[in-house]
RNA sequence: GGGCGCGUAGCUCAAUGGUAGAGCAGUGGCCUUUUAAGCCAUUGGUUCAGGGUUCGAUCCCCUGCGCGCUCACCA
């Protein structure tokens, strides 16, 4: 029960829902007679404050009471809505002694209100409802975390704000309510996923839904969430990925295909890491990765134009400019250039970590040769992903779903785009040869075999689709999370994700 | 999973081996132009939980729970 856990003060406010209740007054009303929001009653009022024969602006506006200053015979109020927050004044003057001691005793911080009444402007300059009659819109049981703001020089400084990451992640709601720039963040991720949308939308990509629970998981290499179907007597999974069923569509002749949605990875969190996370991926029959590149830097610079109308971020102490052409590394030059290596002077794994041996880098000795190789990448091309680079021509051991690149057998043409030294986004030509893809997964399959959860399961209807043929293609999947942390210059996914995964508690999921 | 750190009033934080305090919000009062309103008074605590040491633990020790940072894992 709610009740049970009432503190002294929530029982005060419960007896007065109940005084409400037999003043006939409902402190939960259904109709609202909303005319305005606060910024546009502002608006109304400036554009015929200078003209002294217009009419009063008479207005009704909602919202919840966010501060109260009680004096006397009158009280100064602000109330917030989705467009900002706006004083009232209530006066015995207009609403009588009564209405205005009813005002004082029943309505408190958190409180929804209406308000009635005409515009106007106080003497410290500030555009305010006078308010000709209020009511009740829903009454808060719970105190909101205090919270205040002091303008000094036009800047405004907030006191005492809900500031504890467990109490502001377990419940968003008290978060969101008390900190605008919290809300800030969230508007600015839903602008993030509508911009995307408007590039891809713009050059023909037609957006589509797959499979969330799938009878085999693919598309990447992570341990997968396993949930059962009754009906279907059934094992599934939930996703790890789009990318197979995306190129199933590519066969079917839909040319240029992407998909927003929620990808599962049944591993660590970090910073960087969340179990479910949005992930944007897109395939363009008849590009290539090259393509796929510019169509990148393209893509992030739009984004970051719409939404926050700069191209230049501060992310992880960086100030980074995303304005393309974004820089380009191929991954063996960049490790000759930055290592002294040429990785392709050790064309396998012994031989690689022969060389890390030697040089004191601590690695898995029995690791694939593309794992090594990332393990270089780590620690030598780190310094050069600060400002936007794309890391090009990846191991091929490591990169099942990629096309070789021509003449060199153990490389692939992928790359990944690099932002303040954290991945952001994977593309590559797509591997079309339906007996090679085979080949591939079979080696994967050999690859991991002595950790059965990191296998590459066969997927044999999509061997069979790219047997009917699929056109050339380029392939791109990017974390919308960590797309939205970066322009939102959070350091963490879990000031970008509404209701991060916590730990449960005795007292439920969220609370 | 490993390491480090944290957990005190609704919120933000103090303090102490002798059972806890401030600001804000809350409650009562004064106040007709305030905006962190002001002034006076005042309520509010299982100091995360359990155990140990001690005459006495919120403080020291152990265990557990939760959160944060970090390492590992996540091609």
């Amino acid at each position: 029960m709610l009740e049970d856990d009432f503190s002294e003060l929530e029982t005060l406010r419960l007896e007065k829902i109940n005084r409400l209740r037999e003043q006939g007054i409902e402190p939960y009303p259904t109709t609202t007679f909303i005319t305005h929001t606060t910024a546009e009653a502002v608006a109304a009022f400036e554009a015929v404050e200078a003209d002294a024969d217009a009419a009063l602006t008479a207005v009704v506006l909602a919202g919840r009471l966010r501060a109260i200053r009680n004096m006397g015979k009158l009280s100064f109020a602000h109330i917030e809505d989705r467009s900002g927050k706006l004083q009232l004044l209530l006066r015995v003057n207009e609403l009588g002694q009564e209405k205005l001691d009813a005002f004082v005793s029943d309505f408190d911080l958190g409180d929804f209100i209406e308000a009635s009444g005409t515009m106007m402007r106080t003497k410290r300059g500030e555009v305010t409802l006078l308010v000709e009659d209020f009511r009740m819109l829903a009454k808060a049981l719970l105190q909101l975390p205090a919270d205040k703001d002091e303008v000094v020089n036009g800047e405004v400084i907030r006191h005492a704000v809900l500031t504890d990451p467990e109490t502001r992640y377990r419940q968003r709601y008290v978060d969101l309510a008390v900190n605008p720039e919290v809300r800030e963040i969230f508007s600015k991720r839903t602008a993030t996923i509508r911009a995307l949308r408007a590039f891809l939308d713009e050059r023909g990509f037609q957006e589509v839904e797959t499979p969330i629970l799938q009878p085999i998981y693919g598309g990447a290499a992570a341990r997968p969430f396993t949930t059962f179907h009754n009906e279907l007597n059934q094992e599934l999974y939930l996703r790890i990925s789009f990318e197979l069923y995306l190129k199933r569509l590519i066969v079917g002749g839909l040319e240029r295909v992407y998909e927003i949605g929620r990808d599962f990875r049944n591993e660590g969190v970090s910073f960087k890491h969340n179990p479910e996370f949005t992930q944007l991926e897109f395939y363009m029959a008849y590009a290539d990765y090259h393509t796929i590149m510019e169509m990148t830097e393209q893509m992030i610079s739009f984004v970051a134009q719409q939404v926050l109308g700069t191209q230049k971020i501060n992310f992880n102490g960086h100030e980074i400019d995303l304005t393309p052409p974004w820089n380009r590394v191929q991954i063996r030059q960049g490790l000759i250039d930055h290592a002294g290596i040429d990785i392709n002077d050790y064309p396998n794994a012994v031989a690689l970590s022969e060389w890390l041996k030697e040089h004191h880098i601590d690695h898995k000795p029995d690791a694939p040769r593309g794992k090594l190789i990332g393990v270089l990448m780590e620690e030598f091309l780190e310094p050069i992903l600060i400002q936007p680079t794309f890391l090009y021509d990846y191991p091929r051991d490591i990169s099942p779903l990629a096309k070789n690149v021509p003449g060199d057998p153990q490389t692939v043409e992928r790359f990944e785009g690099f932002i303040g030294g954290v991945e952001l986004c994977n593309a590559f030509t797509e591997l079309n040869d339906p007996m090679e893809q085979e080949k591939r997964f079979t080696e994967m399959g050999r690859a991991y075999a002595e950790n059965e959860e990191e296998r590459h399961p066969m997927d044999e209807d999509f061997l069979k689709a790219l047997a009917y043929g699929m056109p050339p293609t380029g392939g791109f999947g990017i974390g919308v999370d960590r797309l939205v942390m970066m322009l939102t210059e959070q350091r963490s996914l879990k000031e970008v994700i509404l209701f991060p995964p916590l730990r449960d508690t005795e007292s439920g999921p969220s609370a």
